[in-house]
RNA sequence: GCUGCUGUAGCUCAGUAGGUAGAGCACUUCCUUGGUAAGGAAGAGGUCUCGAGUUCGAAUCUCGACAGCAGCUCCA
């Protein structure tokens, strides 16, 4: 007699040894047929898994997230072999799921590009109709590195795997190592979609053998499968790179890969940002600094920057010299410091710098705003004592937590990367660097991940990860402890004991990349941007000619509010002027036609929210400043408005 | 940087067994003066990314360069 017991805290139990697919027909007939493998103790198994001894058992159907994961990975599977069957001599490397997806890196004797997909699709489709099932096959590590002796991808797997069986899993005439567990026949895997083809490196070395990766997708069914390419679609029209082209904010042209052309409403925008972190560090005791564009040679060495990144730097030669186009604003910072004189009492010092660097990026790493070869820094150097490290470290977390709070943005994950193969100074001062980074966010009670050997040479660092509408994380701010450059450039201030000290440096950015942090908000915005931030706040619309005059008058009062007004006077129905005012995402239209124009007033709509009826232009200025003032994040689009 | 794909009007895209190009939107002009997401007509606009080659003839085929896209790698 064994006992099954169930998560509902309900105990079965059997005369024997059970299969988990047994104890899923005893529950219910339904649950027998959703299920796609179950829980033993803890531990995800097959579905065929005899269980012999009392254990805590559930089943894990495709509503469940281990269940879907499951899924995709036999999905992975069934694509292998389809790709097996239509190119013989392929080899398989790595065929994991991912959170909403799965691929497989293959070594294709022919190319595989997207027209290849439909057919791949095809023979697995015939795959599930045939109905081939999952079988576990256990192996000893001899055996298996014997079977696979020609393939060098199962060899370095198989080499790779802990323990001493090695497990494989088998359907129709396909083999693969695999951990598993897996579903336990084809027609369990659901709606699947091959996506995409690409090219990535074993073990994601740059320096191996590049592979074949394909991307496809796949869901319980298929209707959440077509939610999930519609909800793909919906992502690619928030793209940045269209829509700040659409918007006129920015754009790129061959004349400079990787650097942006601003337009003036992209300007505006930059100038809000700018001026709202401005305002920010007024507020919190930072003093502005500027620095120049091109430094010498020497002093990057000095840096450190030269040894570490010289093939990235932009340089020039001038009278027999050598410079470098700045890749970093901190060597500037510490100039200016080196050439002062500081005593505890001067310290900290915050010096902030919106400083516009250089680096040269590989032309197939640079991607819109996100990823450029130059970019605007909203940079700080904050020069302190040892003592007043930590408090300060606090401070600059807060700071960045009220710019990211203030424009509504969502956090992927919070870093915290410590020291690098490649770096200067010694083990004690990274120590003493780390020690400080992870105190402040445990007093601040923030959740971060550790990554180690991830930080910068000259210091170990936190970055502020967000997550675009794609999905995609990118690393926004970043607050850097550096020992290092304050040695290098042998800074120092005068303690309470006259004594010359070393001071401890914090470089800070809030949003890394002020390119980047633009690109992230048009994405997150979809180009709604709030209020306070939209290049044109308001368009005033005419209904005909006759209403010009007053028109013109209600623009110009708006700018004395220094409401950001413009005028559509065109010969044009009113539909078709609201119409394009809505697909330039204008937050505030009005409309002003005869009536207004007698009645000294506006007819106002508002985005995403339509007529707000008549109201003079005092009263219209009054709500706009308010929400202006506010920062109030913008109304959000229902599911129908997609422009 | 690597692998694959792509490059036709301001934008989105069609086209061609190789015979020097087309649509919609936008633009200009005219008609229309219309009240909360597209009024009508006419017109203008292209060295088909660039350079070489094959050919009687190349936007179309080949090679190269440049740029872009997807992913990988990298990101002080």
């Amino acid at each position: 007699m064994i006992k099954i017991s169930l998560p509902d805290g309900s105990v079965l139990e059997f005369d024997g040894a059970v299969s988990l697919k047994d104890v899923a027909e005893r529950i219910g007939s339904g649950l027998a047929n959703a299920a796609l493998a179950g829980v033993v103790n803890g531990q995800l198994k097959d579905l065929g898994v005899v269980i012999e001894n009392d254990a805590e058992v559930s089943i894990i159907t495709p509503s469940q997230p281990e269940g879907l994961k499951l899924m995709r990975h036999s999905a992975a599977h069934i694509m292998a072999e389809a790709i097996n069957n239509l190119y013989p001599g392929t080899k398989f490397a790595y065929g994991p799921a991912l959170e909403d997806s799965f691929y497989y890196d293959v070594d294709c004797p022919e190319a595989i590009s997207t027209d290849d997909l439909p057919k791949i699709e095809k023979e697995m489709k015939q795959i599930v109709k045939n109905n081939a099932k999952f079988e576990r096959v256990e192996m000893t590590r001899e055996e298996a590195l014997k079977k696979y002796a020609s393939d060098e991808y199962k060899l370095d797997n198989i080499e790779r795997a802990k323990g001493d069986v090695i497990s494989f899993y088998t359907q129709g005439n396909f083999e693969d190592l695999c951990m598993g567990p897996h579903v336990p026949n084809a027609k369990k895997i659901g709606a699947f979609k091959l996506l995409n083809v690409a090219g990535a490196y074993w073990h994601g070395d740059a320096t191996k053998q590049q592979l074949t990766r394909i991307y496809g997708t796949c869901f319980a069914n298929k209707e959440d499968l077509a939610a999930y390419l519609n909800q793909i679609e919906e992502a690619k029209k928030r793209d940045h790179r269209l829509i700040g082209k659409a918007m006129g904010l920015y754009e790129f042209h061959s004349e400079s890969p990787g650097m942006a052309f601003w337009r003036n409403n992209g300007v505006i925008l930059r100038n809000q940002l700018i001026g709202y972190i401005r305002e920010l560090c007024d507020n919190n005791g930072y003093e502005e600094f500027f620095t120049p564009q091109i430094m010498s040679k020497e002093l990057w060495v000095t840096s450190g920057h030269w040894a570490n990144y010289a093939d990235k730097m932009y340089t020039t030669d001038k009278d027999g010299r050598e410079y470098g186009v700045k890749p970093m604003n901190c060597p500037g910072a510490l100039i200016l410091y080196k050439a002062g004189l500081y005593s505890h009492n001067d310290l900290p010092l915050r010096w902030a710098e919106f400083g516009h660097v250089h680096r040269y990026e590989g032309s197939g790493e640079i991607h819109g705003l996100v990823r450029v070869r130059g970019f605007t820094q909203d940079d700080a150097h904050v020069f302190c004592t040892p003592e007043q490290l930590r408090g300060e470290i606090k401070e600059c977390i807060k700071f960045i937590f009220e710019v990211y709070t203030t424009l509504g943005m969502n956090f992927d994950h919070i870093e915290l990367s410590t020291r690098p193969e490649k770096s200067i100074g010694s083990a004690e001062m990274w120590q003493q660097a780390e020690t400080a980074l992870e105190n402040a966010l445990k007093e601040l009670e923030i959740d971060y991940v550790l990554n180690p050997g991830d930080g910068a040479f000259y210091g170990p660092k936190i970055d502020f990860h967000l997550k675009d509408a794609i999905g995609r994380s990118w690393q926004m701010g970043t607050i850097q402890v550096d020992f290092a450059l304050p040695e290098s450039f042998d800074l120092h201030y005068i303690d309470d004991k006259s004594e010359r000290k070393r001071p401890v440096m914090i470089h800070r950015a809030v949003s890394g990349s002020l390119e980047r942090f633009i690109g992230v908000l048009t994405e997150h915005y979809a180009g709604d941007f709030p209020l306070w931030l939209a290049p044109e706040q308001v368009r005033v619309l005419t209904v005909t000619d006759a209403a010009n005059e007053y028109a013109e008058k209600v623009v110009k009062e708006l700018k004395k509010y220094k409401i950001r007004a413009k005028l559509d006077k065109r010969n044009s129905k009113i539909g078709a002027k609201i119409r394009d005012g809505e697909l330039a995402k204008v937050p505030y239209q009005l409309i002003i036609g005869a009536k207004e124009a007698e009645n000294a007033q506006v007819s106002v709509r508002r985005r995403f929210k339509g007529d707000l009826g008549t109201m003079n232009v005092g009263e219209l200025a009054e709500l706009l400043l308010s929400e202006i003032e506010s920062k109030e994040l913008p109304p959000v689009a229902d599911a129908k408005t997609d422009n």
